[in-house]
DNA sequence: TTGCTCAATATGTCTATACATATTGAGCAA
DNA sequence: TTGCTCAATATGTATAGACATATTGAGCAA
């Protein structure tokens, strides 16, 4: 009966959880732990690897594998599609056009979305004509930019940022809520080889609030 | 010479970036692909794997593996430590305990987090003694709580959520804002196997926003 | 002491092979 | 048609063995 690489893990990580293998020292190498488990060396590279991309260890040729000082545990979140955001929440989504300008190489775009006919987030977005062309025609409308520019604009890479504002008077018309509100704001930009793709700023309703499992 | 898994994922990436496996598509399996870059299946595997687990791909048994129709690229957070999150933006970290008080079970801590003497955070925590006994004896002036128990009591599992309120009377005195100020906060839970161990309540200065890069 | 070289070593990666397991779809039965 | 069974199939995982590569530390040289 030998060992599966995540039975490897699960011990593995009880180890560091009990502090059986302290913060910062070193643990067996695999080919210790490979007998010791009864499997192969590949077994136990496999589960090690695996802890020490969740931030449980950190690895170094030669050096060895260490117990991670400060466990940093990674939380994900996903670049949301808005709707499907809403959808998870079990109520009916919708959005709704505001406003659409556009100059020679940027197109500018105001969206409302809505949960079961409640404003959820007020969109204000631009995108770069000269990298996502097909933009121009199509009716946003039917669908939302934000979803047709992660199905359609596939990016290299791009940020990200959650602050705290005020509600302007445009926000505040829109989520239906005094000027001058603390809304939650996420500010995404996203890249592709060629240059920026799109820019964007959603206010959140007030009381949203963006929650991840650690 | 055969292609290591890298170049596998760098090539399967740029395929499903320029669009040569459309979204939703089927791609080829890894005998083909295998056989088309000269190297064993394992090494496709392996780096069709670290695809599927960045989200570009969706990989079943028998069903084959396809171009993830939403590419939900993830951002990843950490669980920070403050004074290691100040001493990266180059400043210096500093902290003030505010008020330590103490029921039966239950540690109540307001700690003030300092970048270059300016305020950073305001911290309002409370942990449970009957899990983490050992916090009752340490002297919370020089080590912060946040840095003690990240070091101090692993946990299972937990949550964090961002949000955005109101400075409160006593956020605002600390962080020298106007009372109802907008402001990010961060409010997390983590739990041990035993049951929760902490749970905080962070008040950022006004201004500061939470990147990711994706 | 300082700096260099080199061997030892732990992890990184690849290969070929084998068996496990989930899922599909064809073919058959009710 | 509907439902069942079963074989085919793609990915999942395990293994032994091999070579690659980064890093350390010992030993030697300046």
């Amino acid at each position: 009966m030998s060992a599966g690489w995540q039975e490897v893990q699960t011990e593995a990580l009880r180890r560091i959880q009990a502090r059986e293998w302290p913060p910062g020292g070193l643990i067996p190498g695999e080919v210790a732990l490979a007998r010791e488990f009864g499997c192969a060396r590949a077994t136990v590279n496999r589960a090690l690897r695996a802890l020490a991309e969740d931030g449980w260890l950190e690895r170094r040729r030669r050096a060895g594998t260490r117990v991670a000082l400060s466990p940093l545990r990674r939380a994900q979140m996903s670049v949301a599609v808005l709707r499907q955001e809403v959808e998870a929440l079990g109520k009916t989504y919708e959005h709704k056009l505001l406003h659409r300008s556009q100059t020679q190489n940027l197109l500018v775009l105001h969206t409302l979305h809505l949960a079961d006919d409640t404003p959820y987030a007020v969109e204000q977005r631009d995108i770069v004509l000269t990298h996502v062309p097909d933009a121009e025609t199509i009716d946003f409308t039917v669908i939302s930019a934000n979803e047709w520019l992660v199905q359609n604009a596939p990016f290299d890479h791009g940020s990200m940022e959650y602050l705290s504002e005020a509600a302007t008077d445009f926000e505040a018309t829109h989520l239906n809520c005094a000027t001058g509100t603390a809304l939650l704001i996420l500010r995404r930009e996203t890249f592709s080889e060629a240059g920026r793709i799109t820019q964007v700023r959603l206010a959140y309703a007030p009381g949203h609030a963006v929650r991840l499992n650690i």
